[in-house]
DNA sequence: CGACGCGTTGATATGGCTCAAGAGTGGTGG
DNA sequence: CCACCACTCTTGAGCCATATCAACGCGTCG
């Protein structure tokens, strides 16, 4: 068992090097609700999400929560600092994950591609994290939960007849400390999004986006 | 000249690799006000701060701006994902800095060692910025100021008799555009704060920081 | 069938924003 | 050296966006 988050390891399933290729892939599986690491770990390992989704949390003392990020496929999670994990992950869908040992991360010595792909994520993951700087501190309610559907959609969204559908896999209470609202704030701002039209809901969790254009301008502040 | 911004690239003196050590190490010095680079500039170099202090800024088009952070000695500014920066960058004082060419963090092909150190100074840049969205998303203004002290203080404070004492280099406005606050609710909390005797302020930009107990429990947002 | 978790909506409260005025503070030129 | 100006900081009054508190509907699961 390789995994590091003792209390959860016997979660985590080993699936094995991969059989597809000549260099050999370790994978795990992980179920929603189960925890991939929580912060302090020893963070030995980085992982790529292949399919799923995670969610990175941060949670103060007295319960205060912030969802640092969503992981979604092609992410890279887990960037160790002084060793350690700095953020709880857990899975909100199934999710599989490519493992890499942090020593890849940290010298070249192993493969210098694989090294190369996890420096440029680290990067790709700073300049993220400066978007949302700007998202959690200078926007509204509704310009946030605009730019989350834009970036959400950008990233996963599916063609609908001539729209374009993206699945929320994540609670509202999710989106909330995401965006640093309440949940009630973030119902109050679907519902009017969806009596501008802007978007539609079906089934909760299935997010139309009926006037993309609309809804940038909102991401971006334009005029109000 | 080696510095990437065309428009006050003629602000940054080069001052020539360094005499003191074998390893040649490129500085340059740049101006209070200038830039050193902007969002979008391609980044072909990576600065670490010898001396001085930085500024890392967002603008949206409406003129919200966020302070990404602030470059003190020891931090690496610059890195660049796409091959382009994504925040723009001035000084608040006259600084120095060690140019690293992009390649060097990119590739291990140059000197293992520095590859290694900005590297390091990456994932210390992820877990930093993971802390400032706790602070940006959940926090009151009181945690956030009480936190941003506290945080300076481990940092560039110094001993002024039985107290520690930190200068700060920048205007209420950037504290504000940093905390995701405005000058008026800045100024006000840092009256709060001294007159609850937990910091006294001498000449606007020096603060001293009377109780750092209690300081620390504000910023953790023990009790209330 | 009941209980629970999640989402929505309403009513009210409030923290921080906006607008406005004045008080430092530092720089410049006469 | 002083007067002036520009800029930053502080403080006050009122307001508004979002939080809080509360009720209820709906779907799921035991």
């Amino acid at each position: 068992m390789y995994v590091t988050a003792a209390s959860t390891a016997e979660d985590v399933v080993e699936t094995g090097p991969s059989k597809r290729s000549i260099v050999r892939q370790r994978t795990v599986t992980i179920k929603p609700g189960k925890h991939l690491f929580l912060e302090g770990d020893p963070a030995d390992y980085i992982y790529q999400v292949a399919s799923g989704v995670l969610r990175l949390t941060r949670i103060m003392e007295d319960g205060r929560r912030q969802v640092i990020a969503f992981g979604y496929p092609g992410d890279t999670v887990g960037f160790p600092s002084d060793g350690l994990y700095h953020t709880d992950c857990d899975a909100l869908v199934p999710s599989t994950l490519v493992v890499h040992r942090r020593a890849h991360l940290e010298s070249a010595k192993g493969d210098p591609v694989l090294h190369q792909r996890l420096l440029l994520a680290a990067l790709r993951e700073i300049s993220g994290m400066q978007d949302h700087f700007m998202m959690l501190g200078r926007k509204s309610s509704i310009e946030k939960l605009a730019s989350f559907l834009m970036v959400l959609t950008a990233r996963v969204g599916e063609p609908l007849g001539e729209f374009e559908q993206v699945t929320l896999p994540m609670t509202r209470a999710d989106i909330a400390d995401f965006l640093g609202l309440t949940t009630e704030t973030v119902s109050r701002t679907f519902t009017q999004l969806r009596k501008s039209q802007i978007i539609a809901i079906d089934h909760v969790n299935t997010v139309i986006i009926l006037k993309p254009i609309a809804l940038r301008c909102i991401a971006e502040g334009d005029d109000n």
